[in-house]
DNA sequence: AACATAAGTTATAAATTATAACAAAAGTGA
DNA sequence: TCACTTTTGTTATAATTTATAACTTATGTT
């Protein structure tokens, strides 16, 4: 890496974190190029050397998020490695609100509303999404494979053609990943995801006076379902 | 009501249809004062005689999805009254998330992401809220009250502190409605519409193929557990 | 018919994203 | 050291946006 393009990358960080800062004061849509460059101290069409336009700051930040987040699962999931999967996967289900609550900005550019004409490129996030996704199927694989826990009951009820449709090219990858992991997995994760999603858009609140210790018990809620 | 209040109305009501089809073709943050003002043959300007600014013109359009939102579920619970509480609750369930699908930038703008640096208005938001909220939970009443269903045995082991602090203003409202109904309700709403903004925000089709599919049996899993 | 109110107009201010044209700085090689 | 190239910044400008002010025209009432 050169001299030149060390100050660049710094040019490009103190960007992307001016840009988070005032999305957590005014919200996602509150982004604006001149304001950044403003606060750096350089006029506005200097940024357009970093960022070909808006979208693709955008586009660097959903990266970033997905990466920031995936990285704080796998991390959890890691440390509480040799404890049990039940622990473990309680451990990383309780980093993704913690890690949700602390990036709402980040949280929302990932899963909020698509942006103004912003259409997401796929071919970048697509990939991202299945990080964050990894740390929990792998927590499900050790309890259900290697820990041989039983499936849950209402698992077998499944009709065919809905398991068929499961998650696909997730499948294709992992070819002997059972489809009973993957409906779990995917369950609980809409089911967790949507808790979150609540709460970081304020839904939540309204409902129920403390969050956290709803959200602790219906993970242990759903554990027991999923017989972990 | 006045000649003069009626035209008014009309143009009211004229501005909101355009404002919807706008974001329904460019996102909820493609509203433009302007750009409806061309469409409806007039000056900018003139948009301000019937919303004071763009927020304004949010909110009305906010207020108005709730109450379309708890029409759809109102009158679909009208509908299947007269079926059991499960069939019933099925049938309005499943209008949810077909008005989400039918009217997607109006579920996001209900749902989704705060808008730019609008603050909503709680004192209009809060009652439309729970309106929403009022028919999932007169069916449960019915089944658990009116039908003696038992509740599901997981309810005996949520913390005191916890019940406590669920829905308390709802409770103010309506001191006889058992907590037990409150939770079920509330566990019950978070799933399904955890599953439907994942679907309305594009997050659910990478992992589930028929979504529709998946959602119909969620929704039986859901009240196989709540005993209904 | 005179008047008051409502509803529209144009003009303007202060922002925004983005492009063009140009200037200065930084790094490279003879 | 000097000339050249590339990078990085600048100012000027175009096309938008929201929103206000001042003025005009239409509508309804007395």
């Amino acid at each position: 890496m050169t001299r030149r393009e060390k100050f660049r990358q710094i040019t490009i960080d103190e960007i992307k974190s001016i840009a988070r800062l005032q999305m957590a004061e005014g919200g996602t849509a509150s982004l604006s190029l001149n304001a950044i460059a403003r606060q750096m101290g350089m006029s506005g069409p200097a940024l357009y050397r970093y960022f070909e336009n808006r979208d693709a700051l955008l586009t660097a930040l959903i990266v970033d998020a997905y990466h920031d987040l995936a990285a704080a699962l796998e991390e959890t999931a890691a440390r509480f490695a040799d404890q049990t999967s039940r622990e473990c996967l309680k451990q990383v289900l309780l980093t993704y609100r913690r890690w949700a609550l602390d990036h709402p900005v980040d949280f929302q550019l990932i899963f909020g509303n698509p942006i103004p004409g912003y259409q997401a490129d796929e071919t970048l996030t697509a990939p991202s999404a299945g990080k964050v996704f990894a740390p929990i199927l792998g927590i499900l694989e050790r309890a259900y494979r290697l820990e041989k826990r039983a499936y849950p009951a209402f698992l077998a009820e499944i009709p065919a053609q809905l398991q068929a449709g499961l998650a696909v090219s997730l499948r294709e990858n992992q070819p002997d990943l059972p489809r009973e992991i993957v409906y779990i997995g995917i369950v609980g994760w809409y089911h967790i995801h949507g808790m979150i999603m609540l709460e970081i858009f304020h839904h939540i609140q309204p409902l129920v006076n403390d969050p956290a210790l709803f959200y602790q018990y219906e993970i242990e809620r759903l554990m027991d379902q999923m017989n972990l």
